[in-house]
DNA sequence: CTTGAAATTGAAATCAAATTCAATATTATA
DNA sequence: TATAATATTGAATTTGATTTCAATTTCAAG
């Protein structure tokens, strides 16, 4: 969904096309520590080790070699087809948690791209449909299977969107805050990337089958298999 | 929490404090329409039909005046204790749903602002700091009771937390597509504030407790109790 | 080795926005 | 009404970055 660029801008020779990359590996070091707002076209090419002029050899503007290089790291990082097939068909669990591993991971690894690519994602238009499609691609097992998984709620396409649109965001705040921000509230002593996938996966299976996943599938989350309202001494109405 | 300014900056005199307040609601106008990061000091004193050298007067720069700004829209907007001692104790749906709907109302009826905020929170660290405080202190209830709640989870403070973290943040990622951006795949007719408020408290409340809110409560979202394993055709293991 | 296309340099020009400030206007008070 | 404090103006300046470009270097092909 994300142009793969091979032979993109100003790049004539073999030269050029190392030199363009190595602008784009900056780029992402770059914004790895500063993010994309604080960026600077000298930061780029001091990173890189060239002139500031060659900049505009390779790229016209900030914003369009940020697109490239975000655009790249969508597709590599956040492909889930690679994911999907191994995935046994039907087997829900495994589906959910190979989607929110894949995010998880990307957070863990590079939480100042992640933080990139929603500075990106607030300002330009184009760039935060492409990431929504393709939220919304990934939400399509889901939704395109929920009106026959639950016939007897009688969802439309579009309601069970929202639904899953709603499930599908828990996480993203705590990824945020846990990676990106280092919250201290939350950030005990550290999280294995497995774990987090697992706590966000078991919450997200809850409010999808108002049950617990099965047991044997659970490495770290055992306790969230206590939280009932059964154990909690409400008062019924 | 936040600063709520009587007499800060420049004025010091009545004339001058409704000029100084003059330069705030306009800056919150123009919020609302171009963003925080969009915003010029321009804008600000054209919105609010002053010369442009006046900013300096009342404030340091963009960024204090729009921290102010904010402050003030967070303390007014999202105060939660304002809602919160009309909840009857122990009442979860109730509670849940407060805090809820007070969210989705800012977002409804202030997308721009919404927006802003999370442009400031993402450039500013104290800012951000503050948001998340806020958050933490929403989210105080319900922490200290887990542990009570679900004894046999036998759940640490910071592993509640950590739960209630991941729980609270879906939402955030529906109500930005849905108010800020207008994603097309979920904005359909249109859904009122109380409706995606429920929504939002019903997969909240399924994640919790696992088990649907008491149907008494349900005006909108009915068709979610049909969201069950058991009615779904998946093997075991 | 020569040649021309492409790559590279970095200083100078440009640009958009922030910031200053001397001049002027307003207002409350004596 | 005079005065002093405060508010207000907007043109001039400063700032911090982008963008251009003439000169130079590199390198592959002949």
């Amino acid at each position: 969904m994300v142009a793969a660029a091979s032979n993109q801008g100003g790049a004539k020779s073999v030269k050029g096309e190392k030199a363009r990359a190595k602008l784009k590996s900056a780029a992402l070091v770059v914004m790895e520590q500063l993010g994309y707002h604080k960026m600077r076209i000298v930061d780029v090419t001091r990173e890189a080790g060239v002139a500031s002029g060659l900049f505009y050899h390779y790229f016209k503007d900030l914003k369009t070699l940020t697109l490239e290089v975000l655009g790249d790291f969508i597709a590599h990082s956040l492909n889930i087809e690679d994911i999907e097939r191994d995935v046994p068909k039907g087997d829900w669990y495994e589906r959910i948690l190979a989607h929110n591993t894949l995010v998880v991971q990307a957070y863990a690894e590079r939480p100042g791209i992640m933080r990139s690519i929603l500075q990106l994602a607030d300002e330009d238009n184009g760039f935060s449909e492409l990431l929504r499609a393709n939220f919304i691609k990934q939400l399509g097992w889901l939704t395109s299977v929920m009106p026959k998984l639950f016939p007897a709620a009688g969802f439309s396409e579009q309601q069970a969107m929202l639904v899953a649109y709603t499930l599908a965001g828990a996480g993203e705040t705590v990824l945020r805050d846990y990676y990106v921000n280092r919250e201290s509230a939350i950030v005990s002593g550290s999280l294995a990337v497995e774990e987090m996938a697992e706590l966000i996966t078991v919450i997200y299976y809850r409010g999808l089958f108002l049950e617990n996943p099965p047991a044997a599938k659970l490495r770290y989350t055992k306790k969230l298999q206590h939280m009932r309202m059964v154990e909690a001494s409400q008062e019924r109405d």
